[in-house]
Formats: C-alpha cells, sequence, structure tokens
DNA sequence: CTACATGCAAAGAGTTTGCAGCCCA
DNA sequence: TGGGCTGCAAACTCTTTGCATGTAG
C-alpha cells in the first residue's frame, strides 16, 4: 500500500512533479476500485477536490502512464494501469452489462506485439474489450 | 455502392425503420472513411443536417448493428461496422495520432473466442486497439 | 393520410481555462 | 521563497430533448 504511492511519488518526481494531496486522493480513489467514470471519480475522492483538478489530475496521470482510459460498453472509464494493478482486460454483457475481468494469454500477448511490428510500430500498449452474452443472458430473451 | 444502400434499407426496414434521405446522407458520409468524429461527421455530411439528426442516426445505426463506436486515442469516432467493411482493428501511434489499419489474424481470433468461452460467455464481438509509436515518431523526441 | 423523422432552439452534461491564492520542494 | 498546484467561476463543447412542421410509405 505505501509501496504504491512510492511508485506513485517516484513516476510523478522522475517527470517534474510532485506529489501533492489532491494527487494522492485521486490516485487512492482508483487503488483496488473498478473503473471509473470522470463523475464516479470526482465523487469517490474523499475530501472534496475540485472536478477541474480532477481532470487536471488524471490528464497528467494519463500522460505519465499512471491511469489508462478504457471504454467499457457505452462510455470511458478510468483504471490505473499495470504498474499497479496487474494487466488484465474487460468482458462485459451486451445484455446486462456485467464486466468481468480477464488475463490475458501469453499468445494473446505475442500476436499483438506480432502486429504492432508488422506495421511498423513499436508496442506501448494496448486496449481490448470483448462482448458477449454471460452464463445467464444466454438462456434470456433479449429485450 | 448501391448494394451497399440496399443492405443499408434492408436492415433499416427489417426493424419497422425508412430510409430517408438524412440517413442516406449520414450513411454515405461513413462508407469508405476513415473513422469519423461526431463533428467530422456533421461536416462531411453533404446538405446540411442538423447535428442532432446526426446524433439520432447513429444512434438507431448503432442499434441496429450498422456502425460501430470505437475509442481512438482519446476521443471515440464512428465507423461502418463489419457488414460494410471488412472486420479490422486500429493501431494508434501515441505521439502523432496516426492511425493504421489491421486486419485480424486467425489465432487472434481464435484466442478471443477461447478467453469468452472460459469465461462463460457468448462471443458478440469485441474492440481492440493497440497502441504504439509509429514509424517515423520511434526516432523523435516525445514531447 | 398517418406515423415517423427532421430542424430548430434551448436545456443539460461533460470538460477546459484564466486567475488569484496556496502549498510543496 | 518561487514555481508549480488548486479551487472557483465562467466559458466552451458535446449531446439530448420538446415541439411544430415536413415527408416516406
Amino acid at each position: 500500500m505505501n509501496k504504491m504511492l512510492e511508485l506513485l511519488s517516484e513516476s510523478l518526481k522522475s517527470n517534474g512533479h510532485s506529489l501533492t494531496k489532491t494527487r494522492e486522493k485521486v490516485f487512492l480513489a482508483l487503488l483496488d476500485r473498478e473503473p471509473q467514470t470522470m463523475a464516479d471519480l470526482a465523487n469517490s475522492v474523499g475530501g472534496k477536490v475540485d472536478r477541474a483538478s480532477v481532470y487536471r489530475t488524471i490528464a497528467l496521470f494519463e500522460k505519465l502512464g499512471i491511469t489508462e482510459r478504457l471504454q467499457i460498453g457505452w462510455k470511458y472509464k478510468i483504471e490505473l494501469s499495470d504498474t499497479f494493478a496487474a494487466h488484465h482486460h474487460h468482458i462485459t454483457c451486451t445484455n446486462c452489462n456485467k464486466t468481468q475481468v480477464f488475463e490475458e494469454t501469453s499468445i494473446l500477448e505475442f500476436e499483438l506485439k506480432q502486429i504492432a511490428q508488422e506495421a511498423g510500430y513499436t508496442e506501448v500498449g494496448h486496449q481490448l474489450e470483448i462482448r458477449g452474452l454471460c452464463t445467464s443472458c444466454q438462456h434470456k430473451v433479449i429485450k
């Protein structure tokens, strides 16, 4: 836990930024949580932090690779990047919207690197979302 | 070309909607084009169509599976779905934002089905975006 | 003809910016 | 102490909605 904050501090400082109270609060609001929308995040940050600061903080975090923006269904959400959580992706039920996490296989990982390379790119990361019907919705009539 | 419009008409009518001039214009503005933001789209639609109508049209198209919304870099963009274009994904340069298309390999396709199945889901579709540095940006200093 | 679609205008979200005062290194 | 941060408020952009009118089938 403290280790996470150290990692954060390091990441900030090595890029010429400081670890402020606001940034710490935003970071903690993301730690061990499901991906959140900006609105969620603004709420879950303990001790009022202005929305504008949340936006500014997330913009910075993204630039430094501390957080990632991902598409779940319709709107985007924010979550900590792989440095602070195991690398994973999401599978979402198109009917009930339930989201579940899955780890990436090494085959998949290899394939993606391969594709990037063939296109002449150096892979930095990727975002993957699988959409499908979950176990319980497979037996339901889709509205 | 006319074939595409027929497909569109069919898709609309089989769901109780009609093929209007506005819908045709929006559709044509998407055909054989790169993914576009809503703003792009509102502009590229020939003959003024109200932004509100563009939004309503896209909402309908998405519900019918005619278009897809995808995340490219920071903002989402719209493109025609696989019915109207070959199945593909995008690789985006994190520095200059250049986007390039790549076809999916069968290994990748298989892997994704596999993962969904293991999670107990019936795969419906997926969205994948690779981020990396393109050839020319690999030799530049990142701002 | 009639129900659905569209344009217009206005309301609501979501996001960004300028600036004065505050806080971290 | 000084430059970077933050809160506040206002400006903007993006998206949705209500309503009167137009139009496809």
